[in-house]
DNA sequence: CAGTGGTCTAGACCACAAG
DNA sequence: TTGTGGTCTAGACCACTGG
């Protein structure tokens, strides 16, 4: 209640976010301004900013200039997933990584990549399939579909020694990307590749990137039945 | 490469990740120090630290106090996925949602349940089942379990009329939280339950939440057939 | 119009860690 | 020890938007 000889943003935005949890500010209620703030905690107004910027941007607050900050109605948590190289994954897990390149060849996508990418027909791309291994056992399946216009260079990289993932991350940035998860039965190809029966429940990530609007890859990665892709939040 | 009158701290932001972007500054190289772009564009120390510091929590930049900021090796993206109350993500695909309480019940809660949220045996837990339909079809499945403890006034709730997901949204924010996504082959209760052929791959989503230490919710949604979770990196 | 958050400044001191 | 980022301040002006 009284006032605090806090002087870190850090502390305010703890106690901010105390007074949240605790309901002493409400959902929906308004909380004292910046100015009011600042004088209750004994410190500038940047200071204040700077702790509930940082509480809104996490969801907590809602800000709107003249109106003022309230606490947000529905605190919209945010998972955050990392986009890792599957190598460091599967070593994170602590098990050996193993990779082998299925095909790699150079040939004209379907009309399912070539619409995902927004691609004229008759582009020629790389269409690379592999394996990701865990301690010699099928890990993942992957199959990707490359623009060469995007990352010339990949076409003289050693794919069979480095996963096309791995090499695009260290290779190729990109300025925006999509992602969907989902779940689908095992068909023939991927059964084979995983080992599993057909039918089984594999996770699976697609993933689409772009370079200032030029199509870098689309790849779409089935993963062995029981993978969790796990986070906090 | 000659001073710039940008002045604000995105105009900043955007111009050093253009030369991240391009290749100016390379993975692993260090860039110039504050003090040095500060003078570049004309602008505060302060200004640059806020742009360098937003490109450091996005993970293009790595920054330590004396050895200085340099690129990121990997640039490590992250995707934000919100959380959301199942009835708007059915409304925002257009759908008109409905909801079917199938089981409330108040018993000892298996082993599985109790471990995950590290609570001692005999304690009784709420037991939820429902289903959430979009324009009448199956959507999601969601098992749920909840510590009466942690929010004593759920209840009171009529957990009939609004789904426990919803409520607890509304009414038990959380400090700590897992979240794991899997697939999953439909055992004979999902199946019935989502209307689908045992054996269909489910999308998972299973999720535990605490409020400083103390465990409310742990909860699993399966989700019919050909549900995809989209987000943009 | 006026109140609120958003940003910038010039300067200062501090915390950390590399050499 | 010393150079770097991390933070704080007091003040100022601006941008947006509610009343």
């Amino acid at each position: 209640m009284s006032t605090q000889d806090t002087r870190s943003w850090q502390s305010i935005h703890q106690e901010v976010l105390r007074r949240i949890n605790d309901r002493i500010w409400r959902p929906g209620e308004f909380i004292p301004n910046e100015a009011e703030l600042a004088e209750e905690f004994g410190c500038a107004r940047a200071t204040v900013n700077r702790a509930l910027r940082e509480l809104a941007d996490a969801g907590y607050l809602d800000r709107r200039r003249k109106a003022g900050t309230r606490v947000a109605l529905h605190p919209v948590r945010k998972a955050t997933l990392d986009i890792p190289i599957i190598r460091l994954d599967v070593e994170q897990r602590g098990a050996a990584y193993g990779y082998s390149l299925i095909e790699l060849v150079r040939t004209s996508p379907p009309v399912r990549i070539r619409s995902r990418l927004r691609l004229q027909d008759g582009v020629e791309m790389l269409h690379i399939r592999a394996l990701h291994l865990a301690n010699g056992h099928p890990y993942a399946y992957e199959d990707r579909w490359v623009n060469p216009t995007a990352v010339p260079d990949i076409l003289s990289a050693d794919l069979s020694a480095i996963s096309a993932n791995e090499w695009l991350v260290r290779n190729a940035t990109f300025t925006r990307g999509d992602i969907a998860f989902s779940a689908t039965n095992a068909g023939p190809v991927e059964a084979e590749m995983l080992s599993v029966p057909e039918g089984a429940a594999l996770f699976v990530v697609e993933r689409t990137t772009w370079m200032r609007g030029v199509p870098i890859t689309s790849v779409l990665i089935a993963y062995a039945p029981g993978h969790r892709m796990h986070t906090t939040l």
